[in-house]
DNA sequence: TTGTTTTTGATCGTTTTTGATAGAATTGCA
DNA sequence: TGCAATTCTATCAAAAACGATCAAAAACAA
């Protein structure tokens, strides 16, 4: 016989999981199917609707709680998706960044990446409208400032004229800037207007300009105009960014870097 | 035999590493493994993953604890701690709230536990200097501002001058404040200089100043001056509460709640 | 009943984690 | 400085855990 009489029903089961890890915080494959009685491979299947869920996050070995915690409830949804490009992108970035500089952040998941490569670095100032950022930089070494203003839900960003207030009483000597599409003729686009005036106003005052950009945004145009490209000084982008802009940017006076 | 079988989660070790790690301000490697008991491999491979995650800084023969911990402790124990006063505290304080309102929260553990209970009401707008109940806030449906400035890591709050010109340029109907401590010669008073400053700000600034302050810090005197009893409104407290506050304060024009 | 869908358990090849080992690097001490 | 002891990194192999797949059992519908 390959299968018993199930002795209680799926909905249920996954509860009594869900249960059981949000008491003990974590809770082991082998435990669970000691418990309810029930093929490891039942248990694996019932993990995976209950993180499907987001009530518990999948770990090597079982699940833990996803409750509490603000630093990884927050993230961990566009983060990991396309993250090694992102990270490889944000890792050039990286290394552009000298001793004792300012710099800002604006939102983005590839500018995040960056956030996460400062950690250490007890030398730096990081100016960001970003609230994940700000999160992520919260409990590391570098000096961390925000720039206030209204949040913005959906990017977890803040924007508006407080925001703008604040902007115009500093300076920082590289801004990286995320975009939600760019193309030659348009320069960076953006869907949010709040959003885009905000990183206009940093390209302006920004010493230099770093825009951080997979190739997945190449040619999209989006709604609200960010900025030229002449204000931008570099591109870091990936290997499939077409080659119309590595031949024409140069000439308008950008460093493109691909990874 | 190569392998044992893991008793525990690979997350959950790490945790207990990051704990250890953080109580004594250092942990030698082996000294892990015994705690642990599994292999110093592994005791190193996790190290270098909090490491990565900015947890702790390796250093050789173990780590140390990058999370600085003073006298205003860490935040995540606090909030645990007297929870159930404070979300008494919180609920009672809620009750103040009416519709189409404006709000200040500062930082500390009580309107951290009343942000979590704006978070369905969207006829609110909630300005706050502390990024954790902006996090707490970032998916729900109140409008947030954040004052921005400096972020002070200890407390997660946003201090400044920076965070003072974001706030003239608002006005809250109710600010609801927390402190480090309360007596009736000194007013209210909390350990940093810049913190108190932004909470004298908003306390000038308010229709209405709330002060949510558990029995614990009745009597308690720190360095720094907040503002005199003559800036709060209500002071909402737990039966503890000294009875020479519940008697002088309404004196004075306070309204005091205790629950 | 019969036919269909859903759920479960077993199997197998793959991935991840862990522990051991060896050579390199760091530290402490003379 | 040089030497010994300790600790670190890199690498490999074993064990555990994983995902994909398939077939049996159960639940369901007509």
């Amino acid at each position: 016989m390959i299968r018993e009489a199930c002795p209680t029903l799926a909905p249920q089961r996954r509860e009594h999981i869900r249960l059981l890890v949000r008491e003990s915080g974590v809770a082991r494959v082998e435990d669970l199917r000691r418990e309810l009685k029930v093929s490891v491979a039942t248990i694996r299947r019932d993990l995976e609707v209950l993180e499907e869920e987001g009530k518990l996050r999948r770990v090597h070995g079982g699940a833990v709680s996803t409750e509490n915690r603000l630093d990884e409830a927050v993230f961990d949804d566009k983060t990991n998706q396309f993250s090694k490009q992102k990270r490889a992108i944000a890792e050039e970035a990286y290394q552009l960044i000298g001793q004792e500089e300012s710099l800002f952040l604006d939102g983005g998941s590839t500018t995040l990446c960056l956030a996460r490569l400062l950690k250490n670095r007890n030398d730096l100032t990081v100016v960001t409208n970003s609230l994940r950022a700000a999160a992520e930089l919260a409990n590391s070494e570098p000096r961390v400032i925000l720039t206030g203003g209204e949040l913005r839900k959906i990017s977890q960003t803040m924007v508006g004229p407080l925001t703008s207030a604040v902007l115009s009483q500093v300076r920082v000597d590289r801004a990286f800037m995320g975009t939600m599409g760019f193309c030659l003729k348009n320069g960076l686009t953006t869907t949010d207007p709040n959003e885009a005036f905000v990183k206009g106003l940093v390209a302006e005052q920004a010493v230099q300009v770093v825009l951080l950009a997979d190739s997945s945004k190449a040619e999209k145009v989006s709604f609200a105009r960010v900025s030229d490209w002449d204000k931008v000084d570099i591109l870091v982008s990936d290997q499939k960014l077409p080659p119309i802009f590595t031949k024409s940017l140069p000439k308008r006076g950008l460093k493109v870097c691909v990874v």
